[in-house]
DNA sequence: GTTCTCACA
DNA sequence: TGTGAGAA
């Protein structure tokens, strides 16, 4: 299932499709790439081409938004992802005892609550 | 007709 | 985040 993956990894959508697809506005889909939340790519005049993933993720932007979760929380959310697929690798090597699981569950619960405010990345370390 | 960057009564 | 200007 490899070809799949490829194919949504293809930019080939116009800011004017992703605007109608996701319902946000250009000028959203603009700022949360400079937030590096997205990276679509650029074509020969300097326009930004989007994959269906990138639509995706667009998508998912958008419910944590409506979450309150604000522009902070969302990279942060991201942040943890990437972590935790580079962490996966290691896992692999040596899986999570009964212990890890719960502190990570634990630490989980207790960031995205934080997150839920619309206020600014003032959010609880424990 | 679309999209890009930059700036702000 | 919206909006308008000026260019591509």
């Amino acid at each position: 299932m490899k070809e799949k993956e490829l194919r949504r990894s293809l930019a080939v959508l116009p800011i004017g499709t992703v605007m109608k697809l996701t319902d946000l506005s250009a000028r959203q889909i603009r700022y949360y790439e400079e937030q590096g939340l997205i990276q679509p790519e650029r074509n020969a005049g300097n326009r930004r081409m989007f994959s269906l993933n990138d639509v995706d993720r667009l998508l998912e932007i958008k419910d944590y938004l409506t979450d309150g979760i604000n522009m902070a929380g969302i990279k942060q959310i991201y942040a943890m992802q990437k972590q935790r697929a580079a962490q996966k690798e290691a896992d692999l090597a040596r899986p999570l005892t009964d212990q890890d699981v719960r502190r990570i569950l634990h630490d989980e619960f207790l960031n995205i609550g934080g997150l839920k405010s619309q206020r600014g990345p003032n959010y609880p370390q424990h």
